[in-house]
DNA sequence: CGACTATTTCAATGATCGTTGAATCATGGG
DNA sequence: CCCATGATTCAACGATCATTGAAATAGTCG
């Protein structure tokens, strides 16, 4: 490799895949949301204050690191969620706008309806 | 048995398993939507023109009736549908006043979303 | 560089899933 | 009573799931 190259900051990481929102089929985002802690990371997610804050290390009190991550694949090969890297840090994020116009009004009753109910464990994300 | 008792015609049949539409979570209910055969079932029974009236094997397009007979059991079981038995025929339908009680909303935006997608198989169901 | 932190990946586990085809059960009709 | 019909149950299968703990990776900072 040429010397001068290493001098730009790469930033990439090793990029996680996301489904194009055309292609999220209605069964596969079902199936996605059939487990209480993906659906405690959504409430949590949609619940934090500041939008495209919430650090992945911010669940820890659902699951374990590698359980965790297991969960927020699920969710992102779902289309449901983002997962956006900076430096050793990812932030997840929901795909609100897009999600809205693949699947009109959807996201918000599944929200809703997982707000409402004890059985779904959710946690305060202080950004 | 005595045999007075044989003309009062029983009509019971095995009593199929309804859970308690407050026992219902919505982890099951959203696992139990997540398959396109089932979500086919949901909104073929809810465009069916006259309610508390589609056969069971009014489906057969759908899949074989040993696995429409599972997949009747995962939506019945998450309380989605209610199955009543009349004669040797059972009827499928879907439990709609107490679902919305339980979960404002979400069987209608479910529906929707399902009616909207062509991966979801749909059939026209004759009373 | 080397330690440190945040996160993902891997390997392994037992459990559940979707599917098939054969067997069973319940009911109504000859 | 036997047979046909509508539907569920059972046994089996390979596939995927949720979970665990250990190992790998990527970036930061001394």
């Amino acid at each position: 490799m040429s010397g001068a190259a290493e001098a730009i900051k790469p930033e990439v990481m090793k990029q996680l895949f996301h489904p194009e929102i055309e292609d999220v089929l209605p069964a596969d985002v079902f199936a996605a949301l059939g487990d209480p802690i993906r659906l405690g990371i959504l409430v949590s997610l949609a619940d934090c204050d500041e939008v495209d804050k919430a650090r992945c290390g911010a669940f820890t009190e659902l699951a374990s690191p590698s359980l965790l991550s297991y969960h927020f694949a699920k969710l992102r090969e779902a289309g449901i969620t983002r997962s956006r890297a900076e430096g050793t840090v990812r932030f997840l994020s929901i795909r609100r706008e897009e999600f809205e116009r693949r699947f009109p009004g959807l996201l918000d009753s599944v929200i809703e309806t997982a707000r409402r109910d004890p059985s779904v464990p959710r946690i305060k994300i202080d950004v």
